[in-house]
DNA sequence: AAATGTTGCGGAACCGGTTCCGCAACACAA
DNA sequence: TTGTGTTGCGGAACCGGTTCCGCAACATTT
């Protein structure tokens, strides 16, 4: 079943390639050939060759999709969220994979646009002098998730306003001697703008106030809860800056017999699905990933067509409040 | 800057068009020619037209992987394998999520070929005679992973004999008193396969069965565990097919104040990272679907060099003995 | 009836590569 | 020296679309 070319249509239908591809691409044609052309096209199941169409107009309907990891929560939904949007409005995804290393963001941002993607959305971690220089070359829309550059169209989680609103419920609770358990500054949304917030709260209150560092991944974070369990005394709340990160301490505790949240409080923060049915559930914050996923779609979807669209966007936040934070009695 | 063409480096380097692209394809180039041909290409930064390749070529460098959704744990560490070789061998990967429509699936196969992908990788659920139809429509190699079927090359996780595996173990254990929490059987991995292997241990050993069915997701799986837990006494231990079914029914009984594995035993099935971490550490099995990613990357790309491939191939499995299953004493 | 404007359509060039074919130059054997 | 075989290279056609240009037929205005 070879494929069927414009050129096979316009000699079935008795008529130029010009005129088939004018019809295929709404231009001026006549009522009778138009009928005929219907039909034909019809019959023969014609659809047009892309790499023929791309060769010509030097544009796909892709728009690229930077993640930093593809098994992570929230790069998942919020790839969900982008898919769906696309979809419905006949465009498709292109998801590259750049395992968590910097080099191959700015690699891809150059290989996305070798490969003429409409343009890139790019779950960000770390935003540097050379990934605007390559944004400012490829001369293709870039959105920004996560992370926020002023050359760059943003739209960021409300990371400091977030941990500062759940910072200060932990206050209001009663919570004094805290220790928050962090992930490094390269990251600034999740390594500074959500230590800040916390930290704000806690010092606007005169908390005590610990800090430990720790990476995203959820092995390094159970010896760092074991560590914990050893000054438990000295602690009421232990605060975590992921809920993956927050898994790794409680169940560091929970392997030196510390039990949450009566000997101590943890938080997580994220709103992964799994905080909620875990025992005791996880106190966080939901952040909106896949809801973001898909109004970055429609971000793009605008830049694309021309519109207007704020360099900088915040989206929502909600509180979780559930077990595994107490209030001091 | 606009695209530098192979035109362009003819001109600069005084030779033909046609002598270009021999020397960027291997073919006879004289030394001067090829020295000089070197050297200018390197100075222009010359990448060649990937559509006009693949307008000329119809075949593109990309592997399709269908998956029936985005937020699977499955599905991201197989996307993770799948990747990761792919990259190494030159070759992208285009994802395209079904949302868990069967019907779907069967577009995406014809879409993909549309596409002119190299391969298709697919993560199944359900094989239904459309899907194989297609498969042999579209005249592209397709590799499925997870289910089976005798007309497509398979890559399946043993899961009866995972399922007889552990299923043995539990008897050994002395448990006679099993609730098997399952899913449907249109899936035929999961919804019978497990369920059958588990079965023939239990009828072997002579444990009564009771037989249950809830979906995939955590939240219809937390009545189920509400509902279990009034008929406690009388079970000893509750199987689920998967590591999610596990999580939501351990909810259900923690919110009814059943302690586990004191009051009663849980399993899961499938080796999630985050069920060792929790508390209790669940018992499960670890399909290895990352190397399963990989492998199934390798055995594609080796299909697609016209090697001979098993039809069939099985994975390895590794039972987790954890917390969350107790001996009967 | 002549002048002008529309509309529908065909021809040809173009996008940027690959590949087939044939010619010229050269090396080597007879 | 002539004949045969390699090797390197250029020209042209081709992949399957889009678009520009111009012509013919018809409609409209004066």
């Amino acid at each position: 079943m070879k494929q069927v070319t414009i050129k096979d249509i316009a000699e079935i239908a008795g008529v130029a390639k010009s005129t088939v591809s004018r019809y295929l691409n709404g231009g001026s044609v006549g009522k009778a050939t138009r009928e005929k052309l219907d039909r034909v096209i019809r019959e023969t199941n014609y659809e047009p060759n892309q790499f023929a169409q791309s060769l010509k107009s030097k544009q796909t309907k892709m728009i690229g999709v930077i993640v930093p990891r593809l098994d992570s929560y929230a790069a998942s939904r919020t790839m969900m969220g982008i898919d769906e949007r696309l979809t419905e409005r006949g465009y498709q995804m292109l998801v590259v994979n750049t395992a968590q290393q910097t080099e191959r963001e700015i690699e891809q941002l150059y290989n996305l646009a070798k490969q003429k993607v409409a343009g890139i959305i790019w779950l960000g971690t770390t935003v540097t002098e050379r990934h605007i220089e390559a944004i400012e070359a490829i001369q293709i829309p870039v959105l920004l998730i996560g992370q926020q550059h002023d050359n760059v169209h943003s739209l960021v989680y409300p990371d400091y306003e977030a941990a500062y609103a759940l910072g200060t419920r932990f206050t209001e609770w009663g919570h004094r001697n805290v220790v928050y358990v962090g992930v490094s500054e390269v990251d600034i949304a999740v390594g500074q703008n959500r230590r800040d917030g916390f930290l704000k709260a806690l010092h606007e209150a005169g908390a005590h106030v610990n800090l430990v560092q720790t990476t995203f991944k959820i092995e390094d974070a159970i010896p760092v809860g074991e560590q914990l369990a050893k000054e438990i005394d000295s602690t009421s709340l232990i605060i975590c800056a992921t809920d993956n990160i927050a898994l790794g301490v409680l169940k560091g505790l929970a392997n030196q017999g510390i039990s949450v949240p009566n000997d101590v409080s943890v938080s997580g923060f994220g709103g992964y699905d799994f905080t909620e049915v875990l025992h005791p559930s996880i106190t966080t914050v939901h952040l909106p990933y896949r809801r973001t996923g898909a109004k970055s779609a429609d971000m793009m979807l605008q830049l694309l067509h021309g519109d207007d669209v704020p360099m900088k966007t915040f989206t929502i936040f909600e509180l979780k409040v559930r077990e595994s934070v107490d209030k001091i009695k």
